[in-house]
DNA sequence: CGTAACATTGAGGTCGGTCAACCCGCGTGG
DNA sequence: CCACGCGGGTTGACCGACCTCAATGTTACG
């Protein structure tokens, strides 16, 4: 379906994910370029289980593995000395985690529901990376890709009313979920939500009553969010 | 001056990069690790002059080429629909920018001061790359390490106050910029720090002249900042 | 000296936080 | 079957931090 050639050519060319391609592409295309890891963490990585809401990185501790989502959802977070929590991001299936590298910058992560993923050491990752030149390259982009996720999310946050903000996660839910059409089902709590966004669980609250009262959303079950008008969410998103 | 065991592995050995150094490492020893990308972009790259405050980069075009600062200040901004202007970030000398990897993300990028930039194709780094591996390892640590540094501003932008906003700023410039001592010359604007802070010039004019009042900071010809007390700074950036 | 860009200061309004009460679904146990 | 408790979610009243708008002050530079 999407033979976009710089996909291709990074499959044996490592290096031209540097390349910015010219045309949009959508997620499910990412299995392609991520062959070379997945291949290897499927072969030398282990596949782990963890129940819901367990801490399986400790924000002290060396990040020396790298994640790879395969059912389920974590968030990675960060406590701040007042004891607020502010959740750096959220790892659906097919997602990795574990990319950034740099001292004392490790945020701690847990598991939101059952979890299966794939670990693996990064030092292993190391070791395989001297004979397989390709997988730096796949690497690079992941890590590219999820910094410009990141860049978005400060955009997001920064200056950003509560109404923008809600409208702008769902939106990102819809477009990386497992959102059947125009319903996604979120797997996390409000008070994730509203950590996520820097807002209170009554904040987010309040914002998807009023998205639901003006038509725009549905709301089914607490976590179950109808698409009634999109083009007004995006419209509202700024 | 900084033999760091992993810094020097790393010049050798590409992907050595995945490894956690344990110790904490100051920026100055960037030099060493990026080495080969510096003497590669010396080579190869252009080095050229823009006056300030005009624009280099425009939000639309293709993300082809990396930017590396070596004097003047740098920032990458939005424009949201409605005019409001969002700064994606600062970039001083040794800063590179142009790492993130992804469609529609491209930032605009202006210059605050009258600057000196090595700029270089990513095509020509392409093919760079394609013959000497260990230059896709050092882009993955840039990378890398860009990643971190957006997800601490995330962490600052989410959740803190006006006040916390402010002194994390004035600590990061102080901890990046040519800060001699205690004094930072800053390179930008009110207006300019508003946008990245996610506030208004107003209240970062307040928050400023009510840091001086108290007595932890001075300023002088409006850009110029001198830390008086800089435990206290830290205890109120949380 | 004059001007324009930048910055500060002040008054008032608003959005979102805080605190508290309440609701709802669910499992447990009598 | 209902009572109960519990966690998560919603709703309401109030308040304060920050925004808005406007006036004033300061600096840089011709």
């Amino acid at each position: 379906m999407f033979t976009h050639s710089a996909v291709l050519k990074s499959a044996f060319h490592p290096t031209a994910l540097l390349d910015h391609p010219v045309q949009s592409k959508p997620d499910s295309d990412r299995c392609a370029e991520e062959e070379s890891l997945d291949r290897w963490m499927q072969l030398v990585g282990s596949v782990t289980y963890y129940p819901r809401r367990v801490q399986i990185v400790h924000e002290d501790e060396a990040a020396d593995r790298l994640y790879k989502v395969i059912s389920g959802t974590v968030c990675t977070y960060k406590i701040l000395s007042d004891g607020r929590r502010q959740i750096g991001g959220f790892y659906l299936p097919g997602d990795i985690f574990g990319l950034e590298c740099a001292e004392g910058h490790t945020l701690a992560a847990e598991t939101i529901t059952n979890v299966k993923m794939l670990v693996i050491r990064k030092s292993v990752l190391t070791a395989l990376t001297s004979r397989n030149a390709t997988l730096t390259g796949h690497l690079l982009l992941l890590t590219a890709r999820e910094l410009a996720r990141v860049q978005d999310r400060v955009l997001l946050l920064s200056c950003k009313s509560a109404q923008e903000r809600v409208v702008g996660f769902l939106l990102e839910m819809s477009k990386r979920g497992a959102s059947t059409g125009n319903l996604v089902e979120l797997p996390m709590s409000r008070q994730d939500i509203a950590d996520y966004l820097g807002l209170t669980i009554e904040t987010v609250s309040r914002t998807l009553w009023a998205l639901e009262s003006c038509g725009t959303i549905g709301i089914s079950r607490r976590r179950r969010i109808q698409f009634r008008n999109r083009s007004t969410l995006v419209r509202l998103q700024q």
